[in-house]
DNA sequence: GTCTATAATTTGATAGAC
DNA sequence: GTCTATCAAATTATAGAC
């Protein structure tokens, strides 16, 4: 495992952990612990747990944005643009049974170190850029757009966290159906 | 300030802490020093920070289903059950400046004391058929009932997140505005 | 880059005086 | 009920050897 292995193996560790525990519910220690590292060594790529926090927060982002693709590629097609947005969280909660990291965060914003909350601000600003854009591409007027844009992101991230809190996945799936049929309107 | 006074008064304090900085991000140190007692005084209290949770989590549900009333009282009015849901979220975020307590809990389950995770389902649970029992109560079928039910909760509970992130009351506006007009038709 | 060793601080909690 | 005093463990680091 070389050195760049490792580090995205802390973050990947870091995230699981944020994304299951709250950023306030892990130590770097528990970090190490996992990666099969000391502490110290966690210390030496990311001097404090805030900058361990914006790396997460940046690479989630970034990773999310890639995965999401152009807001335009869907043209006219609304129901297109949403079912393949709300299938980036469906993936996150049924297959990794975890929570999206930004809601997580976004629920302890007021304990976060700034830097992460403002990267959790950028990232749900960011979806809802996405959305907006995805929306008037097909043919909602800009407020329409915005509005849904909202209910859209507000619904999926309160739906994983109901989901999740209840054991059952089905609360999301239902969301997500009432949320794909409601935009197409 | 007599005792039963000062119990409540460290229940307040730590509803605020939890809404404001999760579970995880104050300690019962925090509580003392806000309620102007000592660590230990606390503790006497409660013994344990999961008692501390659990009687918090008690008491927000009773409180809010108290002044949620009865599912039925709106008769055939979905229109007026929901307004009146809605505002209860509204109030606390707009008025309170803070998040739905089990919002805050739900988005750190991974990371509670068991009973605390458990009051935290129940919350929703109790919701969810308030919710569906007002709808029913609409003329709403069982399954379009509960499946509005599971959508207004969770756009709520997300949309709280979402706007106090964005630090936006506008956003979670918006949401409530967009759910009323939904569940109307 | 990773380790050992260490340290300052915080945290959750208890014993016992008043 | 609240206090002082105290504690063990955990947490977030840092210094310096390898």
């Amino acid at each position: 495992m070389n050195d760049a292995n490792k580090r995205e193996e802390i973050l990947d560790v870091s995230e699981a952990m944020i994304r299951r525990l709250g950023f306030n519910g892990f130590s770097t220690r528990d970090v190490a612990n996992a990666v099969g590292i000391k502490a110290a060594s966690v210390h030496y790529h990311f001097p404090g747990k805030a900058d361990l926090g914006d790396a997460v927060t940046e690479r989630y982002t970034a990773r999310f944005l890639q995965s999401l693709g152009e807001p335009t590629d869907f043209g006219g097609a609304a129901r297109t643009a949403i079912k393949h947005y709300v299938s980036m969280f469906q993936q996150a909660l049924i297959q990794d049974g975890k929570l999206c990291l930004c809601a997580v965060l976004g629920a302890e914003i007021g304990s976060l170190p700034t830097s992460v909350g403002g990267n959790t601000k950028a990232f749900f600003n960011k979806n809802i850029e996405w959305l907006t854009t995805a929306l008037t591409a097909a043919g909602f007027s800009d407020t329409k757009a915005k509005a849904n844009a909202l209910h859209i992101i507000a619904s999926l991230e309160g739906a994983m966290i109901v989901s999740k809190s209840l054991g059952e996945n089905a609360v999301f799936e239902s969301v997500a159906k009432t949320l794909v049929r409601f935009v197409d309107r």
